[in-house]
DNA sequence: CCGCGCATTTGACTCGGATCAAGGCGCGCG
DNA sequence: CGCGCGCCTTGATCCGAGTCAAATGCGCGG
């Protein structure tokens, strides 16, 4: 493995690039209540903007509301593993410690509630519904991130998109179509690829009629049942 | 990737094989405290025995007092990932359904205490301090497994061995000495290579002097900080 | 102490995906 | 509506790790 150092050095201006200008827009509608049922400050982040970087001290948990979000860790020469994708809904920067053990960006434009890690808790602390939903919400990203380690440690390329496609299919409710909201980069770091070979293998798929590439951000999902098998 | 029907063979054949006789000897000397402040019953396992399988209800959560245990998840044509290993004082088990996302079996002969789960969630609404222990357990494991899918999606076979070196070198308090209580297949299945890349890697560590290997199951580490550079 | 079985090592060769290097083309902007 | 910039695709070649095969030798039982 070779150093990646253009690639490396090309993230490594859009970061630092994006970091100057905050873009974290606190609208002034303020408060809404998180669903942890804790009061949130609601944020905005422009696309490829960084919400908070490893190392960084761990104040907040933050829930989606719109757009995507990307976590992930990063090697000194460049190469990155994203660890998750998280859409609508979702919940990220739970982390075991007081720092922050991995980088998060919008991958799109997004808008998210960012709850205090103090308050949250403390109310935990008291509700014991608050802690299990919150040990719920961690399980659940371990199971995941089990699933995840079962793909990087031991698919194919192409067991690894079908999975992936399959995937972001469930969670983005639309039949039969998916939007993908993010990079062939950012895929190929999600899938422990390459870009070239993502987007080879997007296109055998396509040559062998399981999916329609109607626009680089468009896959319809052709064969169902093949993407299944595949993602086994 | 092709068929690996002969090891799936011979896996499932071992599986089966002391699936039938449960060998989890109750011992009579009954329960003790658990850690998470539950009573639990003891158990012990002998070495390649099936703790729980996939798909098997998730009853208890478990906390290893003497051995060592892995948790992996398997393809059907016997490609195998193993999430981690249990040392001595670590928990397993905790699973984000009611049923168990992963299959659990015994490294070494091994002893164990099992806590119902019925149990720990009561506390858990009750008493805070559980929650949060149980909170902190998990989110500890998801550090971990983030780490591991970084490893597993970027990192070459040399980085990978090293890594793992240091990690048990850290968990297994031994100066400079590593004793390995897992086979190499199970390192290799950890580390999402195949066992010959995993020997061969051994040996280019011990001919550029950075180990030694007395014996197939001691390390010796020669020079640490070459390590730690590879392991980055 | 010897022989046997099995985990491990070693060797030869293959191959999937990475790397290096051009194009192509969709999208936004003027 | 055309131009240009990045993202993406495609092509050629390389290489790290996988596969297949065989030898070694450790540990254990007799």
């Amino acid at each position: 493995m070779h150093l990646q150092s253009s690639l490396a050095a090309t993230r490594t201006i859009l970061r630092d690039d994006f970091k100057g200008r905050s873009a974290l827009t606190d609208q002034a509608s303020g408060s809404s209540a998180d669903h942890l049922g804790v009061a949130g400050v609601r944020m905005t982040w422009r696309r490829n903007e960084e919400i908070f970087g490893e190392g960084e001290p761990a104040t907040c948990v933050y829930r989606v509301l719109k757009g995507v979000v990307r976590t992930y860790r990063i090697l000194a020469d460049g190469r990155r593993q994203i660890a998750e994708f998280f859409l609508p809904g979702e919940v990220f920067g739970l982390h075991a410690r007081a720092v922050h053990q991995a980088s998060a960006e919008a991958v799109t434009d997004c808008e998210v509630v960012a709850v205090r890690r103090g308050q949250l808790s403390e109310r935990a602390m008291t509700d014991g519904a608050t802690a299990h939903k919150l040990l719920a919400l961690t399980l659940h990203q371990l199971l995941r991130s089990e699933e995840h380690m079962l793909i990087l440690g031991r698919k194919t390329a192409s067991e690894r998109l079908a999975w992936f496609l399959m995937d972001m299919a469930e969670r983005i409710p639309a039949p039969n179509r998916v939007e993908l909201p993010m990079s062939r980069q950012d895929i190929a770091d999600y899938l422990g690829l390459t870009i070239e070979t993502v987007s080879r293998t997007m296109t055998q798929l396509q040559d062998d009629g399981v999916i329609e590439l109607p626009t680089r951000r468009q896959v319809v999902l052709r064969e169902r049942q093949t993407l299944m098998d595949l993602a086994a």
